[in-house]
DNA sequence: TTAATTATTGTTATAATATAACATTTCTTA
DNA sequence: TAAGAAATGTTATATTATAACAATAATTAA
């Protein structure tokens, strides 16, 4: 069972490692967008990015008190991360329950996640043919589509190497 | 707001309104694999059948209470769910924790849900291209997939119809 | 055909996830 | 600096889901 992050598979995607870089694009996303990443947003996302896998908000619950060295309670932690997650910074994985931030925030992209039910670690890519082929389908059907989920569960690559040694 | 079920965009679904038809099959198909859709099981198909659109687990404890003349606990219906999750007769729609009959509980199949925000109807849809071009990044990954969720939030036709009206 | 076994359901309690409502603080700007 | 807006703090509770064990029903083996 690994926990560390993987790498990116995306080629817009220059080092899904390094979380400073990811929070400095957060703090310029933010100002170039007049709205603010305060203190408790920013530890939030920071938090997100060193676990770098689908959080549960409980998880960073506990891990803001103990970082903050006083008692951070539910409302705070949602209300953070509904703000990172309107601004396109985290997303929730909806069938695990859990946060994870978002590899590109700073364009509007369509992804899926590939997730291992075994080391729980989340792969975000983005393909355009994905986009491509819902578009065809709400044409159809004469829907207009706001929000797209697709997550993937499976074993990932590292743990199937782990599985069959 | 309308709450009567959709018609089925699907070549195969010759009629995704009949719910006897819709019981029935699933009763032979639990006889040909040897399972057991017991009278509890059988309720809570039934009742997701007549709902015709995602279901939460406590909205069917209550009907199942009500339809019974006795308290049905959750136990009882989570149990029966995920039964009938596992003979691919329901799905769970992840990001509305809420429970559908599937269309096509025959075959194995990767199916889209197009869930309208306003009405609160959900849209099946099988499109072996989704499968193809999950299964081309699968490879590229090293995953291997074992379930799918692709759900897409939006509104339906006949809420943008309404709307407009 | 009954006893043993397994599968299902009942029951109680509680875990895990999320939000409502209102008070307080912090930030912005007039 | 005061007023208004935005964010956070706080308490309580709603919503979704499962653990653990008891009782019952169905199936199988002796």
């Amino acid at each position: 069972m690994r926990t560390e992050p993987l790498p990116c598979y995306d080629e817009h995607c220059y080092d899904q490692n390094a979380s400073a870089e990811r929070i400095a694009m957060a703090i310029d996303l933010c100002n170039d967008r007049g709205v603010r990443l305060t203190e408790m947003r920013h530890k939030i996302l920071e938090l997100l990015w060193e676990y770098g896998r689908p959080t549960g908000a409980y998880e960073l619950i506990e891990a803001t008190t103990r970082r903050m060295s006083r008692p951070i309670k539910p409302p705070t932690v949602y209300r953070a991360l509904d703000f990172l997650m309107s601004q396109g910074l985290v997303t929730k994985i909806e069938s695990r329950n859990a946060y994870i931030p978002c590899t590109h925030p700073e364009y509007p992209h369509e992804c899926l996640f590939y997730i291992c039910i075994e080391c729980d670690s989340a792969v975000e890519l983005e393909d355009p043919r994905l986009e491509h082929l819902i578009s065809q389908n709400t044409a159809l059907l004469g829907f207009s589509p706001i929000r797209r989920m697709v997550e993937i569960e499976g074993i990932c690559i590292h743990c199937t190497a782990t599985d069959s040694a």
